[in-house]
DNA sequence: GGACTCTCTGTTTTT
DNA sequence: CAGAGAGTCC
């Protein structure tokens, strides 16, 4: 039996609501993930036997295995009877079941990276008949239009009076093209992963199919849907009746370029009539850290509700400090010292957020001078040591037999790895003349010129494995231990990212293990995973996280320390430059919400005088929060 | 070549 | 807003 008791009462309504649209606003420090999952734990133990399924939607996949965690520990064998995915991973698992319907193979690639998507627009641009110009500002075009899920001829409409109509037509046409260049070559980036899906739910017979199986649907999060995926749950829920229950804080909406909009939460409610239930409660800030952030949002017009209600217990003296400094130099130098004089297990569980990634490096570099580690996520969308990289190539190209741009990273790679170079041109001519494809061709080739005797052991005894039998599994466990070989020992200056990679890396797979078992897997759901999980190293363990306010969504910290709270940067300065209390300001605002409110313990703001000899107000937010009295230095 | 004005462009990030 | 780069003038 699920434990409600130690639930509030607010909670326990929405643990126990069972049948209609629920919306449950819940503020920060309201245990919304944990409601959640008790309702949809509650629900599965309570109709034993019965074989409809409860579908859990989250938008990263951390919080799908948070859920998928939490769900587990209270109703262990819910197995099939409860999907917790993200929105992408939901919609290549539709494709690669149904996508036939649409002309796609259940073997389709997924383009996540920025150079596999500028060269499907290159060619797309080609085909219009003009020539590859600013493929960047073309594919951040393009990403836009996706996930409004525009038609190609929405295209013109939408960009009109930013170019001129000729041009709007023309970049429609490639758009068009870029869409049908994917469909026709198997393979699908991110956002087409969305609109191909919706596509399938919308105008094939897939969309009653997948309705019938998924009575019960959740979304966690939700203010942060974009246009396609609020389209997808609407197709998914069907409408009047569904069991649609929805978790959301408008006031942490910050994803507006993403194409998220706190407008959307208005829709849903309208559109599905739905029953609301707020969780004001917060039980995770200081009373005075939940009193500056009910101020604060105050000031955004529209916003619903009477705030948050403190419930915390943490940080009971003085919670809040506020420093001023001459310059941003004595800023950041500052913030390193005071972190550097508390004990080292409480560093740990401090975090440094700002609005900018530029601000945290500095404040890194003053960490590093007093010998502090500071962990400032990189952003990246591919693995970046040799060895992975190839290893994820090559797993690919075993998807993918006659991808030359594959071949050419695998064989890139292996010659950063192991020295022995070969051009991809030739092994293209090679599987030409012998008949074969290019991975078959590509191990012929290196088994004739690799040197080295361990090396040549591993090719010849593991990638047959690959070859033949797409034994991805054993492959890659062999391909560790040869690496292992090869590698210096761990935590060696540059062997450490290879180590981390490596650690990104085991994470995904005990995950495809413990879902599907032993061989429940096919290499395409082994690659979807890996190319829809993180790539991101895990956070050190005696590292201070530096975040942006974005990343730092969805955690909490005993000490956050705030950086840069002046104008023009929090709130950035088109926000300021839109003026009075624009839709930009607005969400500014939001971020500087979510930001106080990731504290537990002590939240430190400090804004400085002076920037790169540019003066600085202090920011906006602080006055709006009555911050001003803990003003010191 | 050096000092000047101008125009353009840039932030946040998940999958 | 603020930095980079291009173009202009002497």
């Amino acid at each position: 039996m699920i434990d409600l008791s130690s639930l509030n009462e607010n909670r326990r309504i929405a643990v126990a609501h069972r049948d209609g649209p629920i919306l449950v606003l819940a503020g920060p420090g309201s245990g919304k993930t944990r409601v959640l999952a008790c309702r949809i734990a509650r629900i599965v133990e309570e109709s034993p036997g019965d074989h409809f399924c409860i579908l859990g939607l989250t938008f990263t996949d951390k919080a799908a295995r948070e859920m998928r965690r939490r769900v587990e520990e209270m109703v262990p064998d819910a197995g099939s009877r409860v999907e917790l995915t993200t929105f992408h991973s939901f919609c290549a698992a539709v494709l690669r079941q149904h996508g036939h319907h649409i002309g796609l193979r259940p073997d389709f690639t997924i383009l996540s990276q920025e150079a596999e998507r500028a060269a499907v627009l290159e060619e797309a641009a080609k085909r219009a008949g003009t020539i590859p110009e600013d493929t960047a500002r073309l594919l951040q075009l393009v990403k836009r239009f996706a996930e409004r899920n525009m038609a190609s001829g929405g295209v013109a409409s939408h960009l009109e009076g930013a170019c001129g109509p000729e041009e709007a037509e023309r970049i429609g046409r490639i758009y068009g093209h870029y869409r049908d260049l994917m469909i026709e070559g198997n393979e699908l980036d991110f956002d087409g992963l969305l609109t191909e899906a919706l596509r399938l739910l919308t105008d094939t017979p897939v969309g009653p199919l997948i309705r019938d199986i998924y009575t019960h649907v959740c979304v966690d999060e939700f203010q942060d849907t974009n246009p396609a995926q609020y389209r997808i749950l609407r197709s998914i829920a069907g409408r009047p009746a569904s069991n649609l229950f929805v978790v959301a804080d408008g006031d942490q909406s910050i994803y507006g370029w993403n194409g998220a909009n706190p407008e959307r939460l208005q829709s849903l409610k309208h559109e599905f009539g739905m029953q609301v239930i707020n969780l004001p409660e917060n039980y995770r800030c200081p009373p005075r850290v939940v009193e500056m952030a009910n101020r604060l949002i105050a000031n955004n017009p529209r916003h619903g509700g009477g705030g948050s209600v403190a419930r915390g217990t943490g940080g009971l003296g003085n919670a809040v400090r506020v420093r001023g400094f001459a310059t941003a130099k004595e800023e950041s130098e500052w913030i390193a010292r005071d972190i550097s004089g508390r004990p080292a297990e409480a560093r740990r569980r401090c975090a440094v957020l700002a609005r900018t990634r530029g601000v945290l490096q500095e404040v890194v570099s003053e960490l590093k001078r007093l010998g502090i580690p500071g962990h400032l996520p990189a952003r990246k969308d591919e693995f970046a040591s040799d060895q992975i990289a190839w290893l994820h190539a090559i797993l690919r190209l075993a998807g993918a037999r006659q991808d030359a741009k594959l071949l050419n990273r695998v064989c890139r790679s292996f010659s950063s790895v192991t020295g022995t170079g070969m051009s991809a041109e030739d092994v293209v001519f090679r599987a030409q003349v012998e008949g074969g494809d290019y991975l078959r061709a590509w191990f012929d080739a290196v088994c004739q010129k690799e040197r080295d005797p361990e090396t040549s052991r591993f090719l010849k005894e593991s990638v047959p494995k690959l070859l033949d039998r797409l034994d991805a599994m054993n492959f890659i466990a062999d391909a560790f231990g040869w690496f292992g070989g090869i590698m210096p020992a761990q935590e060696s200056g540059y062997a450490s990212e290879y180590w981390e990679e490596k650690e990104a890396m085991d994470r995904i797979l005990d995950e495809i293990n413990g879902e599907s078992g032993r061989g429940g897997w096919t290499l395409a759901a082994l690659l979807q995973k890996i190319d829809l999980s993180s790539k991101e190293a895990p956070a050190p363990e005696d590292a201070v996280p530096c975040y942006t306010v974005y990343a730092s969504k969805g955690l909490e910290f005993d000490h956050v320390y705030l950086a840069r709270l002046v104008e023009d940067v929090l709130p950035d300065w088109r926000a300021v430059r839109e003026g009075m209390n624009g839709v930009r300001m607005q969400e500014e605002r939001r971020v500087c919400f979510v930001a106080i409110t990731r504290t537990q313990k002590s939240l430190t703001m400090t804004c400085p005088e002076n920037v790169n000899g540019y003066e600085k107000q202090p920011s906006r937010f602080l006055c709006e929060m009555g911050a001003l009295d803990e003003r010191s230095g």
